[in-house]
DNA sequence: CCTACCGATCGGTAGG
DNA sequence: CCTACCGATCGGTAGG
């Protein structure tokens, strides 16, 4: 080997050919605010795939093209970012939410119809599929399965968001538990109703959906089958 | 500090008053080949709190109150303790599952009636609360919440026993769904079941139901009353 | 955001 | 099962 002997933690840095020094970083990689972007993105990921503890920050770092050290500069340390995965996705799955009534509002507006507790409830339990399951759906998993590694003080903001996200399913259970289409203890059932859903990170693989395996609709479907009674 | 410096690792067996050497186990703490029932009752209890990543096997061995070293003469590696705390709490879960319905079989037949498969499901469903929630039920929660920190090598033998165990509901699903009082398409149901019950280690909290919050019994009674539908 | 580094902790082992 | 230890890795930091 020609070259003196790389750092420990610099191993290819230095082959990009005939440049001195650091190479200078292109427009595509510079220019950001986003690098916090890409640093969530790839926790989000590596946290869902290998759990909290189970993945080093240095593994973080490595998948946003970062260095070891440099998480550091943008969150104050492993909690903070997992805290702020949990944040941005909730974020997310509310503003999903909201968009996703209010088109369906909207819909059944200029049908001249109101939307019955039925088919808001269809538009919440096939929201939630999407936030679990579809594309970018790494975020909220991390927030269902890693919450205990959350500290007690980071624990509140993402709370505050869960329970306005949660807050929009009650009125819609309340009628259907007074009509009789959902049974049971109203809060009972309707942790029920969200460990079948959440429970669907575990087994559902979107890649099979192509050779005949349920699609989210699909998964809506007999969500609202199997709960529902007959009124 | 008239003493000589203790090692890092042994600060406090010296600690015996007048004893020479290293102290004598008593018979309570000798005479086993349950040292080994010892780890893995920590290592569950630990696994299930701090996870799998998070806990270290010196954790598990200070819970066991051995030294950072003796969990190996027990286990090849850590992951080789997590497939053990597995299969233990399978092979529980699948000896409670058969004597319960052994039971309710029996008594049945004391009544000079068979059992309605309605009757079947509330035997299945109260036996997995029981083994998710009750006393004794760390091992479940970590095979269930633990599972990819299995090595491939692993998982096979765990599977067996989980498929075993599972294989007891099928009859009772299936004809539960062949009289329409369960609804939708049944493997789908089933793991939407089975996630309404497993998601219950998330918020169920056994010390409240003394004041005032559900029991276990309540639990398998709002299961039936929610999933069941009239025939 | 990188370089270079620190102290702590980790899983695991040899030898008894 | 303990003692004594090893190399690797970890979260995090100072200084630029």
């Amino acid at each position: 080997m020609p070259m003196s002997a790389p750092s420990l933690e610099s191993p290819d840095h230095a082959t990009a050919p005939r440049a001195r020094g650091r190479p200078r970083k292109t427009a595509d990689e510079r220019d950001d605010g986003n690098r916090r972007q890409d640093l969530l993105r790839a926790a989000a990921h590596l946290f869902r795939s290998q759990g909290f503890a189970g993945t080093s920050t240095r593994d973080i770092a490595a998948a946003a093209g970062m260095r070891s050290g440099s998480p550091f500069y943008h969150f104050e340390n492993k909690e903070a970012l997992l805290a702020a995965v949990m944040c941005e996705g909730m974020q997310r799955a509310l503003a999903r939410q909201q968009t996703a009534i209010q088109a369906a509002d909207a819909n059944a507006l200029t049908r001249g119809v109101a939307m019955t507790p039925r088919e808001r409830l269809r538009v919440l339990v096939r929201n939630q599929l999407d936030v679990l399951l579809g594309p970018d759906s790494d975020f909220i998993p991390v927030m269902l399965y890693e919450w205990r590694h959350l500290r007690e003080s980071q624990r509140e903001e993402v709370s505050r968001l869960k329970a306005d996200y949660e807050a929009a399913w009650v009125p819609v259970t309340q009628a259907l538990q007074q009509s009789g289409a959902l049974r049971g203890d109203p809060s009972l059932s309707r942790l029920m109703l969200f460990g079948a859903l959440n429970w669907s990170v575990q087994w559902y693989d979107p890649a099979r959906t192509a050779q005949g395996g349920a699609s989210l609709d699909d998964l809506a479907d007999n969500t609202l089958t199997l709960f529902l009674h007959d009124t």
